[in-house]
DNA sequence: CTGAAAGCGCTTACAG
DNA sequence: CTGAAAGCGCTTACAG
């Protein structure tokens, strides 16, 4: 492979006065610049950017954190990052940590090793210490996944008045038996979950432990939720259901179709996402649309931002929209 | 940040020494590897991998070139290429063309300038010798997309089998005005084309232009395509359609529903892909199924042992499944 | 088992 | 407008 040396000997300048020509310095005459590009080209030569880097201390490589590329939620976010990413000469590299907290630890050592020069941790399998660090540090912006626990700065939705205003629609239609999809553990302090909660409260209405349903976020747990609902006796199953994730809601609808239960007419059901999929289905899916594009961006911008030595803003609330559609 | 020369200075080591430690290299007296290990952790030293990659010559990364990353193809794709990238230690750049020319050079600089080991292209929107001699120096590895004209080694699914049995299903179901959606311009030689025309013809049956559908491949593309098809007269109408993608198909069969057009009594469906919105949609989705997890791990194989100096298989072709549910 | 010197391919700071 | 020297943070090849 060709160098800058092979480069200055065959063209009779010194490194140096290529380099300025590679980088579009001022300060070399056009006469040269001409020669010297037309024999890069010959040469088919490309400056190492391992080198540039190595003086310059930057790789324009800036990593995303997500769970796995296969939700769709994540590769859009991922989309709406990379496309913004690019227009400021940024590549990104992909990280699933598949639910494995010590990929997580992998990543951030690539940023302390400057493989990378920043990270957007959009999902976060455990926060500690060193990650708070780095955002202060600003090579770290956090976005999407919000521990109620440990508040972080970054870019979020508003978790809470998403499902209270989607929980209050469905009062407001009616609907008094509601059911709760979580996609981990019951957590009581979770954002969304009591953002429901509050929304029953307003109404009076007491929320009955059998109708929290856990661990449930793909397609074949929104199925089982179905078979668990026809268990139960029927003047007690819920009329309606929230599912935290579209995937989900799919697999209720899906089910409720195949068991020949009525939507909405039997069972209702509230998505949440917004993915492509809710539209695709019979009903469509009535569901909270999340702002995905513009927390990729943002979450970009002020990770580039804070790169380039700016201050931006620290903690983003977006809002949610809700989609009112076909299943409610 | 600390660098290896600090880390010297504080053991009382030569860097050479701390250099041996890092690389867990032998001649190194116990001693000195743990003393030198409890330095590197008290001052958060991480070795900087540019300055070992501009002495090691890899970086360890990949490059992953794809249209659209929220195509759920392609996600199912980089997850598959991703994993396995990860076991042999290498990161993944996920690059998206979005169906322009320009960007795809633009991964190849990067490949030139040596940010990347490799380069694996699951989508070439140009073909050209530039490619050709990077397949032959086993830098690039073609997957996915196959051009009927110019044939590169890589790893593709046998696209002209695969709508040959497909289409022979349909027509031993008794369909016989069977309609074709293709995703870009028509074009003879396209391989699953061929393909179909040669199921027709070993049935003597002739195609009707009209039933050629271009330009169609997603959801919006399929609702126009059955719009198309209710203008027709309806003793003209196709009995069947094969669509060029699920998302496509999801559309068909969306529009059918809203139209009241019973599927597949009055228009049977067979899809392409098998991506999991075919089992979430009521009726199911009949498509024809990619090995694509295992198309991501042979390019991601082949591309490594390339990056090995080893020679693995020039070309490989995978065999698809016929996904029979109940659009057909 | 340990280290001083040279070098990877560039750019920064200085000199002319 | 041009260039020789030093250096980025490591590793390779050699010496002890």
């Amino acid at each position: 492979m060709a160098t800058i040396k092979d480069v200055a000997e065959r063209t009779g300048y010194s490194i140096k006065t290529i380099s300025r020509a590679i980088n579009d310095e001022p300060n070399v005459s056009q006469k040269a610049k001409t020669i010297i590009q037309e024999t890069m080209r010959e040469m088919d030569y490309y400056p190492n950017s391992v080198a540039q880097q190595m003086r310059g201390k930057a790789t324009k490589m800036i990593g995303v954190v997500i769970s796995y590329i296969t939700n769709p939620f994540f590769a859009y976010l991922v989309d709406a990052i990379e496309e913004k990413a690019n227009e400021n000469g940024y590549q990104v590299v992909v990280f699933q940590t598949k639910d494995k907290p010590k990929n997580q630890m992998r990543f951030l050592e690539m940023l302390k090793s400057k493989q990378l020069d920043g990270l957007i941790l959009a999902y976060i399998e455990e926060e500690n210490d060193e990650i708070k660090q780095l955002i202060k540090l600003g090579k770290v912006v956090v976005c999407n996944h919000h521990s109620p626990h440990s508040k972080l700065p970054g870019v979020f939705i508003d978790e809470n008045k998403a499902t209270y205003d989607a929980i209050t629609f469905l009062i407001k239609q009616g609907y008094r038996k509601i059911a709760y999809c979580s996609g981990g553990k019951y957590d009581p302090d979770n954002l969304r979950f009591s953002g429901f909660i509050k929304a029953l409260k307003a109404y009076h209405i007491t929320f009955d432990d059998s109708y929290h349903f856990e661990n449930k976020w793909d397609v074949l747990g929104g199925q089982q939720v179905v078979r668990d609902i026809l268990e139960m006796p029927e003047s007690d199953r819920p009329q309606a259901i929230f599912s935290n994730g579209d995937l989900l809601a799919s697999g209720i609808l899906s089910e409720c179709l195949t068991q020949g239960i009525k939507v909405p007419e039997d069972l209702a059901i509230m998505g949440f996402d917004d993915q492509p999929v809710s539209q695709i289905l019979t009903p469509k899916l009535t569901t909270v649309q999340q702002p995905i594009k513009q927390m990729g961006e943002l979450s970009t911008e002020i990770l580039i931002a804070n790169l380039h030595g700016e201050t931006p803003p620290e903690y983003v609330l977006l809002d949610t929209e809700l989609m009112i559609r076909e299943t409610t």
